[in-house]
DNA sequence: GAGATGTGCAACTCATGGGTTGCACAGTAG
DNA sequence: CTACTGTGCAACCCATGAGTTGCACATCTC
């Protein structure tokens, strides 16, 4: 999950479809500087990761975001993050009461 | 930032840290089978992606969590996130109007 | 001072990720 | 039928990430 979302052109991609809507891989590819394999790739490997989905069309594929798909990973940053914001927080003031 | 949290073993290192405190890298490493060394990569590599404050005392360096680290990563998380939902259910509505 | 503990640095192996090229195959359009 | 467009598969290169071992240095404790 998070590593598919290491990658900065995967992300790239992943805010071009939400703003695009479904497309496929050789239109997705002509705005990168890279061949369309490296970008069919990509787009495989956010597949895998339950990002996007892909659904075929005669001749082309068409992939779109899935609904949702993030939310795991917001959920254990936002748990994380406020537990140790808490901790920190705590911290400084005892810090600061003495 | 997202390539730091890619590694299981980074992100449990952040939930070991956010429920104990500032710890050093030989307490930590205890807990994986791996060497000492191959945490430390871990932990230098979280402190430059910012996530991790790194204070010697004395003898030992003690790893704590930056309050509000991962608050960029959420930030995109929601906005790309909110645009495909709102773009997602949108579309499923046009679907299921006709 | 001497030993124990905690770090730091460097070299090395090994696997994986990102990218490439080349080519074959399936629909589509004329 | 033919040409074009969009995919799919495979082999290959290269850089980087994760982990290892070995050793030196600093600090604390007795």
């Amino acid at each position: 999950m998070f590593a598919a979302l290491a990658d900065p052109t995967r992300r790239d991609l992943i805010d071009q479809l939400a703003s695009t809507g479904p497309t496929n891989a050789s239109i997705l590819a002509q705005a990168y500087p890279v061949s369309r394999q490296a970008i069919v790739k990509h787009l495989g490997l956010l597949h895998d990761a339950g990002i996007l989905s892909a659904e075929r069309f005669g001749n082309e594929v068409r992939y779109n975001l899935v609904a949702g798909a993030l939310n795991p990973a917001t959920l254990w940053m936002e748990r994380v993050g406020g537990d140790w914001d808490r901790r920190v927080t705590a911290l400084q003031k005892r810090l600061s009461e003495r």
